[in-house]
DNA sequence: CGCATTTGACCAGCGC
DNA sequence: GCGCTGGTCAAATGCG
């Protein structure tokens, strides 16, 4: 800037004075010799010729033709003189003009060279500064790994610190300067989201978003394209071929956005609750298509699509599990490409954000690309979710498993258990119900011990929470919704991306201020053996000892499962496309059911379209166990405080949307 | 009559 | 290559 300013001053002035001084100039030398001046000097030659001539002419009037001679010569001359000046002086102004315009462009490139090395300068500041932060969070992190396995959404910093701060050093050369700008921008983009969840809403939306609202479908990672391979997929009996195939190109484009990773086009959500109804009423409106007898289950399998589109690709299939006929499993497949219905949005969004959870796993599995690390980062963290919801003597768990191994990886599944009666998985309470997500993605490796879990529920909680009707948990107060309402309202932007950057935010707040409350509660009453030693009860105490921080967590954890749409989302719940399989919450049934209802749930380990249940009273997967891969799964001994979406099945199905498919075997098929 | 469901057939993927 | 299985199609059927 010094010399951008020196320099400044000097074309401020130095235009005029070089401007003066030539024109100086101009005149000496117009006074003396014109030698530079070609066109000046034969002018002079012909003034001297013309003096010359009129004696050659006429001798006897050699006076008067002399005297006239020489005033016209003399006129002449001046004239022609005064021209060679008007013309000299342009010509110098001209060329004066234009070694100004260059001093002027010099001064202005160094201006601009100035200025991009302190641009540079400053850049490779904040890089540092971003770089800094994050290896201080990850470094918390990563001493709380054992503790709390819920980093969800949390960049993978160690990775990226490192590159960014090697290319930070070759910043010279352009093409990192280039780089350096495209990570910056990144990491600005990053830092802005962790500050102000809803700035980001337009500016991630690029790549995952559709031009019209049809393929706002696909934001959702929980992208399940139609099988590409059937060339008959487009022409079903729910008509709308051209569309499925265009529906079916986007697909394809979410999912080559998605590390090209084949597991990731067919992810499934699967959820098993206790439904006396042939199917779950969901809120969408389906029309069955086929029924077929799988193996391994006496009860037929019903496939469903979606019909609220007639160009959706969501399929659904609905099976009663064996063992417990009272166990209804329904698995999601796609996304809807339309809004959904009001009713729909709860299931939906927790579908969606399930499948998100999972194929985010899934893309990062494959793919360590150095920009992608923040991905592959959320993704390691979402397996290693797990979360126990202790009610008293019961307990919640939500568990992301991260199986490293899956019989089918082209169909990876996460389950959602909402089976009541099933005893904890891991822990041996018969009683504890808990509610589970697991999902077969393979070749996942565990990032974080799954083992561990968090707990910090009250036994007696005197806000139990519940479904209402329009799908808020009616225990939360608006209060605890605030800090994460704009994150959840994002949630509605369809875009996948940036669905997942909330989760990730929110879970990141969350994680962060709990790490603050824990710390300063430990600092303050450590007197349980826990606090040093068992940082898990710790942490749980801290959490319980403040329950609107209870509701704040779960809040958080909800918009991370539910995809937002299940706290104060009510207002873009018709705009929220990303949701897999078919909707939710009935809220016009308004089963106002306890949290404690909805969610006393098991544990189930979905392996490739089968379903793994760990619980000794027979969830419906259990006879699948020999077939499914053994999981990493661990045990969960801890328990985590979660609130999940609520899922309102209604027990009434309609006509419309229920499917009266699952007849238990009535319409055996054996194709 | 229109719509949804049923159901036999077909196709593709996968494992042996 | 063959058989098994899952998934889908589409004609037939049923229902309001």
């Amino acid at each position: 800037m010094e010399f951008a300013a020196r320099s400044g001053d000097d074309g401020g002035d130095s235009p005029l004075k070089e401007e003066k001084k030539r024109s100086d100039e101009y005149t000496d030398d117009d006074g003396g010799s014109h030698g530079d001046h070609h066109d000046h000097a034969p002018s002079n030659k012909q003034d001297t010729i013309i003096v010359k001539e009129p004696p050659h002419m006429n001798k006897t009037d050699n006076n008067t033709e002399k005297s006239m001679a020489e005033e016209a010569s003399g006129t002449s001359a001046l004239l022609a003189a005064k021209k060679e000046e008007v013309i000299d002086k342009q010509l110098e102004s001209t060329k004066a003009e234009m070694g100004e315009v260059r001093e002027e462009n010099e001064r202005l490139k160094m201006s601009l060279n100035k200025i991009m090395s302190e641009y540079r300068m400053l850049q490779m500041q904040f890089h540092n500064i971003v770089n800094n932060k994050h290896e201080d969070n990850q470094e918390t992190i990563m001493e709380e790994a054992d503790l709390v396995s819920l980093s969800l959404g949390r960049v993978p910093v160690p990775r990226r610190s490192n590159e960014e701060d090697k290319k930070v050093s070759d910043s010279n050369k352009s093409k990192k300067e280039d780089e350096d700008d495209e990570e910056l921008n990144e990491e600005l983009a990053l830092g802005l989201d962790c500050k102000f969840e809803t700035s980001k809403s337009g500016s991630t939306t690029e790549a995952t978003n559709f031009p019209n609202n049809s393929n706002k479908e696909e934001g959702g990672e929980s992208t399940w394209p139609p099988p590409a391979s059937k060339a008959r997929e487009g022409g079903g009996s729910g008509g709308g071929g051209g569309a499925a195939s265009a529906s079916a190109s986007v697909v394809e484009d979410e999912v080559s956005q998605q590390n090209n990773n084949p597991a990731a086009k067919k992810a499934r959500v699967c959820v098993r609750a206790r439904c006396d109804t042939p199917t779950m009423n969901d809120g969408c409106q389906w029309r069955k298509y086929g029924q077929k007898i799988s193996k391994g289950n006496p009860c037929p399998r019903a496939y469903y699509r979606c019909t609220v589109a007639p160009s959706c690709p969501v399929r659904k299939q609905v099976q009663r599990c064996a063992e417990d006929m009272s166990i209804l499993i329904t698995t999601y497949e796609g996304n809807h490409n339309h809004p959904l219905p009001l009713t729909a949005t709860a299931m939906a969004s927790t579908t969606s954000a399930a499948a998100s959870m999972l194929l985010s796993g899934s893309s990062t599995s494959h793919t360590m690309a150095p920009t992608n690390t923040a991905t592959a980062a959320a993704a390691g963290n979402l397996h290693g979710l797990n979360l126990y919801l202790p009610d008293g003597s019961k307990s919640r768990q939500i568990y992301v498993s991260n199986p490293a191994l899956s019989s089918t990886p082209s169909h990876p599944t996460i389950t959602l258990d909402l089976t009541s009666s099933n005893p904890n998985l891991n822990n041996n309470n018969s009683s504890s119900p808990f509610v589970r997500f697991s999902s077969n993605y393979p070749n996942q490796p565990i990032r974080y011990p799954s083992s561990t879990s968090l707990s910090f529920s009250t036994s007696n909680d005197p806000n139990p929470l519940s479904w209402s009707n329009n799908g808020f948990l009616s225990s939360y107060n608006s209060t605890h919704h605030q800090p994460f309402n704009r994150s959840i309202n994002m949630l509605s932007n369809n875009n996948l991306n940036f669905e997942r950057q909330q989760q990730q935010q929110t879970m990141e707040n969350f994680y962060q201020s709990f790490m603050q409350r824990n710390n300063s509660k430990n600092a303050s009453s450590s007197s349980s053996s826990s606090s040093s030693s068992d940082p898990i009860a710790a942490a749980t105490k801290a959490i319980t000892a403040d329950p609107s921080f209870q509701s704040a967590l779960a809040a958080a954890l909800s918009s991370f499962i539910g995809g937002g749409s299940g706290i104060g989302s009510t207002h873009h719940q018709g705009n929220n496309y990303n949701q897999v399989g078919g909707g939710g919450g009935d809220g016009e049934n308004s089963n106002k059911m306890k949290f404690s209802e909805l969610f006393p749930v098991s544990s189930t380990l979905a392996s490739s379209s089968k379903v793994i249940n760990n619980s000794n009273n027979g969830g419906c997967g259990s006879s699948f166990l020999n077939k499914t891969q053994p999981t990493k799964t661990t045990q969960n001994n801890g328990s985590f405080m979660f609130l999940p979406p609520s899922l309102p099945f209604s027990s009434s199905p309609k006509s419309a949307s229920a499917s009266p498919g699952d007849n238990g075997g009535d319409d055996h098929r054996s194709s």
